[in-house]
DNA sequence: TTGAAAGCGGTACCAA
DNA sequence: TTGGTACCGCTTTCAA
């Protein structure tokens, strides 16, 4: 016998709809309706199927069903490569709502958010039928790619300011920055200040725009604000230069709670300061950590699972009938009362539904 | 023209080999030779076919690649759906590794380890070539469908004692137990504890057994001992029962950072008592969290890359060749020394290969 | 080196 | 309600 690639080794040959058809006695076409819920079977033949099906253990080829009718009920769902718990629960609740849509995830994940490019080739050879993009930006050549393959695209906590082509599920961040300003002033704060994310992430730009907002349009002023990238490192250096600054700010805003978390570090450690005695600290997305009783923060909790649920359902809306409106969804979020910032009275708390933990 | 089910509305059709092979005015079947590796194929002809690949932006389809060769180059990843930044770390790398040779990713996730019968079906009808099962305990009911389907397993950061019959790579445990005893004990701490993990996860066990083979041998004690369910509120309430006792234990090892974490926050908001002065701490993974400023944790780093490429390299190994033998790996992780616990001399820091940070 | 043709394991149309 | 049959897009003999 010719020798065998190793490589190229095949599998031992699996139980098809052919086996189970010989041992219900049916033909093959039958045994296909019987597991596609399209088309008749009497219940006498259904009934002989799945037992046979049980008994040789057979399970449809979910990859041959898909080349025959075009949808793989794969999604891939596009995420760079950080760290944050906050990612991950987002990636468990996505795959949650898929997998009850009956889709599975197929994960990308990339070095950083600019090397989207480099993961579109896959997604398309694997004839996914959407791409879900979490924690990435989107490089016209990527949607490009998909717009051509008809892929659609819907992106989570976040969306492009300037293609409005993408559907996109968010959280509500100008209501929280609002929301932050008006907690912040209420329990009698002057000198607010802003940690921002990254520069052109909409997250970030919304959450500052409702702060300024509302800081002015009640204080008549202008917070100060630095970036910090989304990591504890940013945070931390961005408070190291705003602590510096005169007045010295007596609260800040972060748009993020690794940001916040990173600043109450510098705050505390490395100033001698305390929290919230001397600076209040809000946050935002009540990740994991936030609840550690070293932090204690106060932050505003990203809906995570309303998140993932909406963008699966964009997204399976678009996969069936190639809506071509894409819509955007804003999902408020909630204020988390904890013990990082100084607290209002109970009638402000009540006013913005935050809720003490 | 009949009416169509919106549910199963086709996609498009997409560009295929035979439309390269008309431009390029070769067959079908000369394409497919040109993207498959296998078979000649004349520059010239190749010339061509790529360049009308290029024009007519032709992606082989992976899913009709997959039904013909019987692998689908898809491997299933599965995960309890934890929320602690080390396993999305540990997913990212997994990727890294899976992609470098050629494989994707499908992430199933489940509510609790209990459930991963549950996703085994969708791993089996996706034909996927093999399975990750990374923070999840596998069922015998799991092993033995993914065994009839001849389907090669790989457990990452967790074996099975007591089923020797699947491949696994994890950390060092033992080493690792054995490193903070010595850590601790060189540093003059008399009263050692242990925070446990999960009851039957080898992970805990074995760091506990290489802790307790340490601290005996050298001190001729038994450390105490509390279990922490590898959660941050199980930290707490641990390390809350562990400094009741008397004598009260000056040094704990914790199974998990997340549970160090949880014991700091108690032993000195709740306490009062300071970390080292009058208790030192040592988690295990070095998680990102462990660097934050407010816990300086001094822990064992388990080297995740590696623990991900070796994992892909076995399970890749066992795919082509179906190595019968199962195969175990600990990689040594190493010894990070922060501000958590005392320092002991240079001489043992160094003895240990601990690096300072 | 190339092309024709037979599948891979299903789905879906059509006629019975 | 059922069976026959033509695909889905690719890989892989086999002959030329």
């Amino acid at each position: 016998m010719a020798q065998r690639n190793k490589d190229q080794e095949p599998r031992s040959k699996a139980v098809t709809s052919y086996d189970v058809a010989r041992r219900a006695g049916v033909s093959q076409a039958t045994v296909s309706r019987a597991f596609s819920r399209n088309g008749y079977v009497s219940d006498a033949a259904r009934q002989r199927i799945l037992e046979a099906a049980k008994e040789l253990r057979f399970r449809p080829n979910a990859i041959a069903r898909g080349l025959i009718t075009r949808r793989s009920r794969l999604v891939a769902v596009v995420m760079a490569d950080v760290q944050y718990s906050f990612y991950l629960t987002l990636l468990h609740e996505l795959h949650r709502s898929l997998h009850a849509e009956g889709y599975q995830a197929l994960l990308k994940s990339m070095p950083s958010s600019a090397d989207i490019d480099g993961v579109i080739p896959d997604v398309l050879s694997y004839q996914v039928d959407g791409v879900i993009v979490a924690s990435a930006r989107l490089s016209s050549r990527a949607s490009l790619m998909c717009r051509d393959a008809d892929i659609p695209i819907v992106l989570v906590n976040r969306y492009v300011a300037e293609d409005d082509s993408f559907s996109s599920v968010g959280s509500d961040n100008i209501d929280a920055g609002r929301k932050a300003a008006a907690f912040l002033l209420a329990a009698g704060h002057k000198h607010l200040a802003f940690i921002a994310g990254l520069a052109d992430t909409s997250t970030s730009a919304d959450r500052e725009r409702g702060f300024f907002d509302e800081v002015s349009r009640q204080s008549g002023r202008q917070p100060a604000r630095r970036t910090g990238d989304f990591t504890y490192e940013g945070g931390s250096a961005a408070a190291r230069e705003l602590m510096n600054l005169t007045p010295r700010p007596d609260a800040i805003f972060c748009a993020s709670d690794i940001m916040a978390i990173g600043a109450m570090d510098v705050i505390r450690s490395e100033l001698g300061l305390r929290v919230p005695e001397d600076v209040s600290v809000i946050g935002f997305n009540n990740a994991l950590e936030a609840s550690w009783t070293c932090f204690d923060l106060t932050t505003i909790a990203a809906d995570i699972e309303t998140m993932s649920w909406r963008a699966v359902d964009m997204l399976t809306y678009r996969m069936d009938s190639r809506a071509p409106r894409p819509q955007h969804e804003y999902i408020k979020g909630r204020l988390i009362v904890r013990g990082s910032a100084r607290r209002p009275d109970a009638e402000t708390i009540q006013r913005l539904g935050a809720v003490e933990e």
